[in-house]
DNA sequence: AGCACGCCGACT
DNA sequence: GTCGGCGTGCTC
């Protein structure tokens, strides 16, 4: 006898887990994993859907209770099964449950009602109207009145627009309603957030550089249809490729789905895809409501679109006939899930890409080490575009060492060198990006007499200084006073010690009074179109100076910057973590890349208080495969990914030292579970951040050369913490590294 | 989520 | 004595 193990119901935590039902016989060739089937469920047996995730021969308990599978619903070809079969990989690929898993493959299944827009239509002919409001004017029912002349003047109006324009309760819509006046139409509707889009001329003719590499890719597409990366250095014109894959892909009938890390960075992106595609795109916004996303997960599964456009969890729109997955800025930290199951989008792409017979290609100026490192390896095909638009040269970059503008005097955050070339571009009249890796007014809070840091009681980081007279946790979002004294030493010198964008705005306009300047971070772009808005101004030339963090940095071209300075390039180098000098790296090389795209030369000046480290030298020469070497090295030699593997345990606890023991627990388990001492183990410790919201946090790496054996461990630990009941008030995540 | 079981108050 | 309130807990 067959047996299936079965998710009845993700919506709901209860039911996180799998039940078994008999597969009856005439049943047993055609079940499969990833199948739907009705089932019968609880006391009633109510009738349910469930997906198959097992299958097995032996039954998990007595015979008497397992029910037996009511019909198959669906078969193997559908989209999804296939669904359920990244599901179920994704589960045993970074450790979930079932339900975690396939909840992260189909979009939300809220049982929200479909979204309704209502609107009113005037029915009745003027002359009937005049007569009810003649009628009504009398007996001074203000509200109908206005609503009445409203619709006679309007004919057709949104209803809640209008009720909230006129001031009317909807006791008047349904007076004049009743009156036949206006009628209430509601349809169901499929917001397109597109619709606001501006219409845009797309020519694309491709140079021979990425006609070249359009060519490799097809040949690849054709052959081994590896996962193909297109190395293309800032300004060569990658989206074009992209383009014209897509292009071709849709020819074939088939369907696109487009990354990128947030949707507002890349708006001119979109624009781009809109202006060829028209109604065949759909975008999926991180600032889109629950619902709009919803909704257009449903336009693609109901084939009104062709290409969707969006974030990591775009990679899951359930497109029928996919038949290719592009994955832009593949570097981007974006593309690791933080959420059990924490796939990465590169790993899932290649997986749904082999279940759907669909092309991968992944796109960066600054490749991932592990993305280049596959390359290297034969598992991923390269292409290059290595020549920028029209052949404009370079910038030319200089580092400037702080640490000897302080020797000479110079204590300001601007280098003498920075203000001199500001003040140059100023007078040319061109316009000047200041980058700084940093949020809010200052960074942490500290006392210049005892060193003692302002944290946060619950979450273990430190508190931002804002400058409305508070410190505030980004964290949990506890907030206090900002202290005159310091609680330590009582000295009064306590105050916000790191740079953040305000601090600068105010120096900057200090230092050039006369120069307009703009500020974008967090909390200027709140809003929906707050970045987009900026940075319009910005390029409209509205201001000469752009102030701002990561996000101005990334994709946007303006053509009129011809000078970039970077005010604290080392701040990501101490992070703590092995992946800093890539970080680095990255951010410093796309924020040089913003200056000079235009006709005009550009320049970009590197504030560094580590001037000799080679992620900022390689940055500075805008020279990637020295970076790589260096790079590669390092972690070969420490054993780090993409060379080594390497696996985090989390674990989470309300008692501290509980999950102190616990966690030592794991650690001896794995190490006699490691016979061959094959394993590295580090920690456990404390994360960077040890405690959010009164749970504290504990993890454990393990590195291997063999990755398998990593999965294997994650199994064998993840039944081990099951059985022992030492962890009941315990819980533990697994983060894979790549 | 659904549905039953169950343990209290207010009714014919 | 019965009807019905919704708190708790189980569903292969």
């Amino acid at each position: 006898m067959r047996y299936a193990d079965i998710v009845v119901d993700i919506s709901n935590k209860n039911l996180d887990k799998v039940f078994q039902y008999r597969v009856l016989p005439e049943m047993e060739d055609r079940i499969c994993v990833g199948m739907v089937v009705n089932v019968p469920f609880g006391q009633g047996n109510r009738q349910v859907a469930g997906y198959v995730v097992e299958l097995s021969d032996i039954p998990a308990l007595e015979a008497g209770k397992i029910k037996d599978i009511l019909s198959l619903k669906s078969d193997a070809e559908t989209t999804e099964s296939k669904m359920i079969l990244l599901a179920a990989w994704m589960k045993r690929q970074y450790g979930a449950s079932m339900a975690q898993a396939l909840r992260t493959v189909f979009p939300v299944k809220t049982r929200m009602k479909p979204k309704e827009k209502r609107i009113l239509i005037l029915q009745a002919s003027e002359q009937e109207a005049k007569e009810t409001g003649d009628l009504w004017r009398k007996k001074h029912y203000r509200a109908r009145i206005r609503l009445l002349d409203y619709m006679l003047q309007q004919k057709q109006a949104d209803y809640g627009d209008t009720l909230r324009l006129l001031g009317v309760s909807k006791d008047a819509v349904n007076a004049l309603e009743n009156a036949g006046i206006i009628k209430v139409v509601s349809q169901e509707y499929l917001r397109n957030p597109l619709d606001f889009a501006a219409d845009m001329e797309h020519q694309n003719v491709l140079n021979s550089q990425q006609a070249q590499a359009m060519e490799e890719i097809c040949e690849e597409w054709e052959g081994l249809d590896r996962p193909c990366l297109l190395y293309g250095v800032t300004g060569s014109g990658k989206t074009r490729v992209y383009m014209e894959l897509i292009a071709r892909v849709l020819r074939q009938g088939r369907q696109v789905i487009v990354l990128i890390p947030e949707i507002a960075l890349t708006y001119q992106v979109v624009m781009e895809f809109y202006g060829k595609f028209r109604d065949r795109v759909s975008v999926i916004h991180s600032r889109l409501s629950q619902g709009e996303k919803y909704d257009q997960m449903k336009r693609a599964k109901a084939g009104e679109i062709s290409i969707m456009v969006g974030p990591r969890s775009a990679l899951f729109t359930p497109f029928s006939r996919l038949g290719l997955i592009i994955i832009d800025e593949e570097h981007e930290q974006t593309y690791k899930s933080d959420q059990v199951p924490r796939y990465h989008a590169r790993e899932a792409a290649i997986y749904r890409g082999r279940l759907e017979k669909a092309h991968v290609v992944f796109g960066s100026a600054t490749p991932s080490l592990d993305s280049y490192y596959q390359c290297e390896q034969g598992n991923y095909r390269k292409c290059v575009l290595d020549s920028r638009y029209q052949k404009r040269p370079m910038p030319e970059v200089s580092i400037v060492d702080m640490r000897a503008e302080i020797r000479t005097g110079n204590r300001s955050i601007l280098s003498r060198k920075l203000q001199e070339e500001i003040q140059v571009r100023l007078e040319k009249k061109e316009q000047i990006i200041l980058f700084l890796n940093r949020r809010g007014y200052a960074g942490f809070v500290t006392c210049r007499s005892c060193g003692f840091v302002l944290k946060c009681p619950h979450c273990d980081v430190a508190l931002a200084d804002h400058n409305n007279g508070t410190s505030v946790c980004h964290y949990c979002g506890y907030i206090q006073e900002q202290t005159r004294a310091c609680p330590q030493c009582a000295s009064p010198y306590i105050g916000g010690f790191q740079a953040g964008t305000q601090q600068i705005e105010q120096v900057v306009k200090k230092m050039f009074p006369v120069c307009r300047v703009l500020r974008m971070d967090y909390d200027t772009t709140r809003g929906k179109k707050g970045h987009w808005e900026i940075l319009h101004a910005f390029q409209n030339h509205e201001a000469d100076i752009l102030i701002g963090t990561q996000m101005i940095v990334k994709g946007h071209d303006m053509p009129n910057v011809t000078l970039v300075g970077v005010l604290a390039a080392d701040l990501s180098l101490f992070t703590g973590d092995y992946q800093s000098s890539e970080r680095t790296f990255q951010l410093l090389t796309q924020a040089v890349g913003r200056a000079g795209r235009g006709e005009r030369a550009g320049s970009a000046v590197i504030q560094t208080y580590q001037p000799e480290h080679y992620s900022i030298i390689c940055a500075a020469q805008q020279n990637y495969d020295n970076f790589y070497q260096k790079e590669i090295a390092y972690r070969e030699l420490l054993d780090y990914p993409p060379v080594s593997g390497m696996m985090g345990i989390l674990g989470f606890g309300k008692d501290e030292q509980q999950l102190a023991t616990a966690m030592d627990y794991i650690r001896q388990f794995i190490c006699r579970a490691d016979k061959n001492r094959n394993y590295q183990i580090i920690g456990p410790t404390v994360p960077s951040v040890g405690k959010v919201q009164d749970v504290y946090k504990k993890i454990l790496y393990v590195k291997d050369r063999e990755e398998d054996r990593l999965r294997k461990l994650k199994d064998q630990v993840e039944s081990y913490v099951q059985i022992n009941s030492g962890f009941r008030e315990l819980h533990i995540q697994f983060d894979f590294h790549i």
